[in-house]
This record gives structure tokens, sequence and C-alpha cells, in this order.
DNA sequence: TTAGTTTTGGTCAAGTTGACCATAACTACG
DNA sequence: CGTAGTTATGGTCAACTTGACCAAAACTAA
């Protein structure tokens, strides 16, 4: 389509194949500590190439959809989900990301709410695991789920990212527990909170988390959208 | 109408094309006021759809190159200039961004050094405008330009993005005189010159520029890499 | 009733930021 | 030659932010 210079048919006669895969992550309760760690679901490869490998959900792009849209799709056919953040991360391109085919894929993030991961579909092929503790998968899934990951931190730090893995009522201590298994590391309550407390976007309601051990904290709202993206901001 | 594993031959006939473009941003001296602005280069289409209009350079993937070759071999081809900084903006695949056929985008952007862009070819298809000056361009790319435009002032921001847009050695106010063109405001001289100061990737040289119509500003040189990518960080 | 724990509000020192002032060092021009 | 004009550079000060820490409030469990 844009301006050819010698060889284009012949490009054209082996256009690489594009698809679209989904990192999908989402809070669990630890098996050990029980403290929340973030999860994502992956699917079972059940054909060559990396065939029994584990392996990020995704599939082609059909003529149809937009990008988000055929993002969304593969969330939803896999794990049964609707998600609560949904961005693009990055585009894969390398030569050999495929041993039998060239493939580029355009991956996004996703983020789900607990009440929903609890409902999502497992089965023999589709299975949640530990961020921290996968095993080798197909292609270059491993080092994508990493990256996805690294946006998962920058984005806590700046954004407000982190109340679309909880719902829509939350303690601040919540909050503080989503940052500490993202960041890896603990935080004070008192000054976590103040900076909470700081910004407009986190609502006070007049509610309180009632029957844990101790005393009953106050339940806050979030009010604010995300939206950066190119996808987000303007109609596509 | 969404998933329906039945029609996947019907998708895969019909496959939406694949493109790479290309954001490229060099400093210019203004024409009225002589301080520093952002240009970049667009290319006049020379067939439908949008025959006559300007667009971002871009082109077909070839099978043996990588995403980011591809963005650097059409901004070669282009503009004859090699980027002193390249990174993926976003993949760009709305239904309706071209008329004719569904065309998916993965489009880059490019920093180029003003001694660089000071050779750059131009020619009746090829020319340069001010970032903040554009007229209506082809396809969706004045939203893209907008969003290469939002990128970045962020990286500005946070990052050490300002010195590809520089030679290897600069003064101090030029450093900033690059801030205030990005981000289109003043800035302090002698805060803006403490926090550079206080950069450990910023060096001191013995060198001050002669020639200047006032004290000769010390010059500095620019030590560190950028690197965030997947495709500048592991080998893809 | 008391011990244990979490929630919540507060202080304080260290560091950062923006506004502003003053001197140094050069050119241009009379 | 001397002085005005301009930029470079170094510094101060108040406002704000951050991390470390203290303490009271409010609940449960025993």
């Amino acid at each position: 389509m844009y301006y050819s210079s010698a060889n284009v048919s012949e490009r054209q006669a082996a256009p690489p194949s594009l698809a679209i895969s989904t990192v999908i992550f989402a809070l669990r309760p630890s098996a050990t500590s029980g403290r929340p760690t973030i999860w994502l679901p992956l699917v079972r490869r059940i054909r060559e190439p990396f065939k029994g490998l584990w392996a990020l959900p995704g599939g082609p792009l059909s003529h149809d959809e937009s990008l988000q849209d055929a993002a969304a799709r593969n969330l939803r056919e896999t794990t049964g989900l609707a998600p609560s953040y949904l961005e693009q991360l990055y585009a894969f391109g390398g030569l050999h990301r495929s041993p039998t085919q060239r493939v580029v894929s355009i991956v996004y993030w996703a983020l789900v709410q607990p009440t929903e991961a609890a409902l999502a579909d497992e089965s023999e092929n589709v299975r949640w695991f530990r961020a921290d503790r996968l095993g080798e998968l197909a292609f270059d899934h491993h080092a994508i789920v990493e990256y996805a990951l690294w946006r998962l931190r920058n984005k806590l730090a700046y954004g407000s990212v982190a109340y679309h893995l909880l719902g829509e009522y939350f303690t601040l201590a919540q909050v503080r527990e989503v940052y500490e298994a993202v960041l890896d590391r603990q935080l004070d309550p008192a000054n976590f909170r103040r900076q909470l407390k700081s910004t407009p976007e986190i609502e006070e309601t007049g509610e309180y988390l009632q029957g844990g051990k101790h005393r009953p904290p106050r339940l806050y709202r979030f009010t604010g959208r995300p939206g950066l993206d190119p996808d987000n901001r303007s109609t596509p």
C-alpha cells in the first residue's frame, strides 16, 4: 500500500502472520502465606511448535474487530472473564520467535477483579499460575510476561492501576497489599495511607469492613478513569 | 459474530495487512523566533487513498527484518538519516484507518541529532514540517503524531531522551531549550541547571563553547544508555 | 478485663522544588 | 578604554514531599 521499492510482490507473497495475545493478571491469595499475589492464566499448547508447553492466550485477528476487541475476545474465550483494565503492551516481531513461521504478536495486558477471577474457567488446558513461579513457556512468552510485570510495576508507581485489581469497595490496607505484592517490598501503613488520602480519586465511603479480627477499616471507592492510550482516549 | 471456531479459514483468507511507520523528530531553529523547535519529515502520497496529502514515512515489513530494523530502514530510505534513538510507539489497528483495506500499522518514533538532521534529504515528495504546525495528514497520522509528541514529553520529563536530540557536546542552556521547546514553557535557568548537575549521567568536560555573544558556557557530555524496551534490553 | 493487633492520626528530619537574588564573564558599542 | 547588556553560574529561602517513627483508637479473642 505504501511506496514500492522493488520486490513488494515477493514480500507480500509470504507476509508475516499477525496474532493477538494477552497477559491477564489477577490477585489470588498465596497458597503458603495467604497474602495476595499476582497470578495469570495460561493455555496448554495442543499442537506443534511447543506442543504441551504453556503459553499466553491468543489467536489470530479477525477482519471485523479492532486490536483491543480481539484481546478482549480471547480473554473472554479462555477465562470467561471481562477485564477491568486492558491496555496494549507491545508488538513483538523478532525473526525467530516461532521456529516454524514468522509471527508478529501484538500483546495486550489486562487486569481482572478478584470477584471475577474467582469465577474464572479452569480446565485441563487452561490453568492459573503465580507470576513469579512460571516454568518454561512456549515461544518468547516468558520474556513477554516479564515485560508485562515490569509495566505493571511502573504503572502502579505512577498511575491509578491498582484499583482495577480490587473490587469496587476496598480498604486502604488492601491497596497496600497490592502494592506490596507487585513491588515485592513492605510499605509503611501510615505513610502509605497519607499518600492515598492526598489523591483526589480515592473517595471515602461511610461504610466499614466488618467481620475482621481487629479494628474495622473504612471502605473507600476509586473514582476516575485511566486512559492514556490512543485506543482509550479518542475514538479509533 | 465473535467466537465461532468455524470460519477461521475465512479470516485467514483476508488477513489485515501489516505496515511499519516512523515518526521522526529533530530539532530545527524556528523560522520566526530562531529558537529550536520540533520538526518531522513527511512524505507526499503519490497514489490513492489520500493522494497528494502528507503522511508518515512507512512501508511493508519484509520477511527478513525485525520490526525495529524495518523502522530504521524506512527512516534511512526517506531521509538518509540514522537515528540516535528509536523506540516502538504503538500498534494502530482500528478498522477504518484506511478507506480501502484493513491495515495494522506498527509505529516507531525516532530522534535524530541536529548535525545529521541538517544533511537530511529533502525533495518534492519529502519535506520537513513543524510538529505544532501540521495541516491535514493522510489516514490517522495526525493522531499518531500527537501521541508521539505526548510520549516525547513524557519521556523527557522522566527519562534521558533529550540528549538524543543534541550533539555529543552541548551546553546546559541547549538542554534547557530542548525542554522548553517540547514542554512549551519557560524554565528557570538556575533551577534547571541544579537538577542536571545532580544527575550522574551528565559529565562536565573541560571545554567551553566559544564564539557566543556572552559568557562562554561550559560543554557537557551525556554518558548513559536509554533502553527499557524489550527490543533494547534483551536479544529478541 | 486485658492482651494482641490493626487502623488512624500525628511529629520530625532530610531531601526536593520553585522563586528569586547576586556575582562572574564575556561581547558590543560608544 | 569603559560601560551597558546579556548569559552563565552559584547561592538562599520558604513550601512541599518522603521516610522513619510514635501513639492513641477500636476492635477481637481469651
